[in-house]
DNA sequence: GCGCGGCATTTGTGATCACAGCATAGTGCA
DNA sequence: TGCACTATGCTGTGATCACAAATGCCGCGC
């Protein structure tokens, strides 16, 4: 509801590139970021009188995403945003932990100091999001620090998978910083950056794996 | 030009499902399994008249094909099957040794004698496919045994992305499947055949990295 | 023989439409 | 008052068309 209203009024209108791709792009991020809460339903004239397209883009850009698993599709072809059970949680966490531990591996011999800044930096947002209960803002800007950290790794179809993770996870995940309540700083993105500054690598496959693993134990219900 | 021959003739004309459902498994088929070359280029009028189906349907396949890596889009909107970089091939290689390891770690302790005979009955096959030099049929066989262990992880999103790994080296396995001359038996195979019998985790896991790894390590020149 | 410019064809994109299936709300009956 | 059924609206599917851009080809000039 609210965020039919929110999603109207923030369109930066990003007019770059073809219809279906505009679209396309404005959802995943919707999705992965956890602006659409689980189990909502998406339809292709209501996306294509929001984004102000015919049909056909509409269903490219919706197809798409559910070929990367950010949506699910009935069986009468309706598209909603799925609704995760526990098994397909853990085993998606199992796959973060797996993918970003060799990410940030591969990651840490080129980590120079400006890339230790940047996530500095990054993390001092975090912990305003925190502050202002932004869960949107707060899962963007986590994931933002992830994906700096693992953009030096140089492994761009690895990165790709591990996107396509918190894209499943994106309308999960809200329910989870919805539900913690207490305003914790991002401890574990310490002991990141301090394994980084050490050339420690087996603390930082821990600290990476700790990170990625504990808020989702959390969702387990 | 032989594979569009083979291609119409060999049409099992599965018209379970909707059309573009219908397309898209077709074409995924032939180029997980190395029957499309890489560089070649589907055009969705082309598709379409293949397939008899129009356009629209023609497209979803191939975005979503496109979407999963399969296929890789030009900047003008052209698709072909994509011609991968060392580098890329390497990162592949890796991401397929990462999670299949993980898989088969996961299929140990379900591994019932029923499942080791099923595997030892595809490692006949496979070595029929040697002998016949049929490179799509080897490619086919030989991921139906992967495929087959990794069931039994009980890890659908898992293997969904391995089977996404071995989509896009598809096209890519064809031409390492026609540099390797020699009739080997799967020795790797039997390897892991022997560490499932003896409950033996590390050597199950070293036996499916050295599968995984080292077949494409021919490819990278 | 070789490179370059212009044209015809092919290609992807997006809009629109007809149609069939499904969901839901409303109605009638017990 | 409760329930079953029907009908209306809504949804996805696939075909077709107009359009613009890019490709590839052919011939001309050097």
């Amino acid at each position: 509801m609210s965020s039919l209203a929110k999603r109207t009024a923030s369109h930066p209108s990003d007019t770059t590139g073809s219809a279906h791709d505009r679209v396309y792009r404005a959802l995943r991020a919707r999705i992965m970021y956890g602006d659409i809460a689980p189990g909502e339903a998406l339809t292709l004239r209501g996306i294509g009188r929001e984004y102000e397209v015919s049909m056909t883009p509409a269903r490219e850009a919706l197809r798409r995403l559910v070929a990367e698993g950010a949506l699910s599709l009935s069986s009468s072809g309706r598209v909603t945003t799925p609704e995760l059970s526990n098994e397909r949680i853990e085993e998606l966490a199992a796959l973060r932990a797996l993918l970003e531990v060799e990410l940030s591996s591969r990651a840490l011999p080129r980590a120079h100091m400006a890339l230790i800044d940047r996530l500095q930096s990054i993390n001092v947002t975090i912990a305003e999001m925190v502050s202002k209960r932004d869960a949107v803002g707060y899962i963007r800007t986590n994931l933002e620090f992830h994906r700096t950290l693992y953009l030096r790794a140089q492994a761009p179809a690895m990165l790709a998978m591990a996107e396509t993770v918190w894209l499943q996870l994106g309308p999960t995940m809200r329910a989870l910083y919805g539900r913690l309540r207490r305003t914790d700083p991002p401890q574990n993105h310490r002991l990141i950056i301090a394994a980084l500054k050490a050339g420690d690598e087996p603390g930082l496959r821990l600290a990476v794996r700790s990170d990625v693993t504990q808020g989702l134990r959390l969702l387990v219900v």
